[in-house]
DNA sequence: GAGTGGTCTAGACCACAGA
DNA sequence: CTGTGGTCTAGACCACTCG
């Protein structure tokens, strides 16, 4: 009922996200080829294409070349920053944390990530928080690449002042229950706040091609800062989220 | 150097996107026309299209039909969830707090709100979080359409249980000092803390004229609810701003 | 009316998936 | 090899802006 009478493209796509919305095309099935939709619908596949092209860029159908398209089932992660990152959570059931406890709760898949672990040369804006050289290797860099099951669900890197890191856990791709907040508190950097900057973006190349994304879609960069007591920056992290499988939830004290 | 060789029509954005970076062309000022894109890189007019598309659902480019298309500036504000609330901002300034303070510093533009308030049935995810009867008119809705000088910049709606702001100034477009919060506080239903839940998508058809986006651009969503000492829900805000002029950020303290 | 972008069509060719 | 989507081209028509 929202449409008035626009381009013929978005009136495709309209049918089809009410034929989704009743049932229709069931989660998970595979829509007519866009030639049959051309066809049944009486528009050209060119305009066919660029609405299930705008509905793939939603997240509601995924298109796979030479197979065909498919409703997307959408199983909503929200991503709680609060949390995340209070200690009780942190040490909670190992080193799996709020985010793995939620991913496996909302699709049934175990939880899984890749992590790499090297001394690099910071990018400079994390340089420049963090205080350190952005000339010299003077950075641990943790890049983690994440799933549920076999789904690809964030990209994470994280960059650590070497003076910090140097010789700890939190160079090993395991860091031990509590990540490596945990870690830095142990070694006297103990995080007590941290700030999140949110942004949407359409991916990278790569970031596309990890999370089977496509260059109309968007992801969440979240920029997150972890704070000592002495207002010192210790941590520089980017996540990488695809937008419309996520809600990203803050609690915000008021006095 | 992020590209392979994809398609021609992410060549084209590609080459377009440098000549703005390099200042081939400026900031403001209004790019060749598609013919003339089209004859000079050598692709036909629907390819520069695609690519003019692309941009512009980045918020690089916009395009006015039957003007051209021109170099956008972007004035990013970035919107505190922390200072946004805190209660030295917002009686600070008469009513404006700290949105209005940043939109003036950033576009140098004056703030300006156009704001309507009646009595409404809430709908069903405000009335079950605020507790209130869906099915008849038991909240108080204050529409929001705020600007930087001319420029739309956001859509802001709020309900509020009518028994808390029958009859109040809540009541009255120009809430007075510190905003509805303040009046809240006065009349014993002080806000302590705020949760916040952010997604990113496209713009309804409403929101697409009023904040002139297209269908291709993305609007963070951010539902913004109010909590008492004694976790009663009173304030359920959706704000609405177009992604690509938006950096959100939030403070959350770990212990 | 001329300039400029939005979109559609018809036809073509390519790339990837799967039997 | 066939099915399916991704994209490009050429041509056309429409809608909005501005003189």
């Amino acid at each position: 009922m929202t449409s008035t009478h626009s381009s013929e493209y978005r009136q495709v796509a309209h049918t089809i996200r009410e034929r989704i919305a009743d049932g229709t095309y069931a989660r998970g099935s595979k829509l007519p080829t866009e030639d049959e939709l051309a066809a049944e619908l009486n528009y050209n596949r060119a305009t066919v294409n660029r609405a299930l092209r705008q509905l793939g860029s939603e997240g509601l159908v995924r298109v796979h070349r030479g197979k065909g398209t498919f409703v997307m089932e959408l199983p909503i992660i929200t991503r709680d920053a609060g949390n995340r990152y209070s200690r009780a959570n942190r040490e909670h059931n190992g080193n799996r944390g709020a985010f793995a406890t939620e991913v496996a709760a909302k699709t049934g898949r175990t939880p899984r990530a890749d992590v790499t672990v090297d001394r690099v040369q910071p990018p400079i804006e994390a340089a420049d928080v963090l205080g350190i050289d952005p000339d010299t290797v003077s950075a641990v860099r943790r890049h983690r690449l994440m799933y549920a099951g076999d789904i690809p669900l964030q990209v994470a890197v994280s960059y650590i002042p070497l003076d910090i890191a140097a010789g700890t856990p939190i160079e090993t791709p395991d860091s031990g229950p509590g990540g490596i907040i945990s870690r830095m508190t142990e070694l006297g950097h103990e995080q007590v706040r941290a700030t999140e900057d949110v942004i949407a973006r359409p991916p990278t190349d790569e970031e596309a091609a990890f999370l089977r994304m496509t260059p109309d879609q968007r992801v969440f960069e979240v920029t997150h800062i972890g704070w000592t007591e002495d207002d010192r920056a210790v941590e520089y992290t980017i996540h990488v989220y695809p937008v419309h499988q996520y809600v990203l939830h803050y609690d915000i004290p008021m006095r």
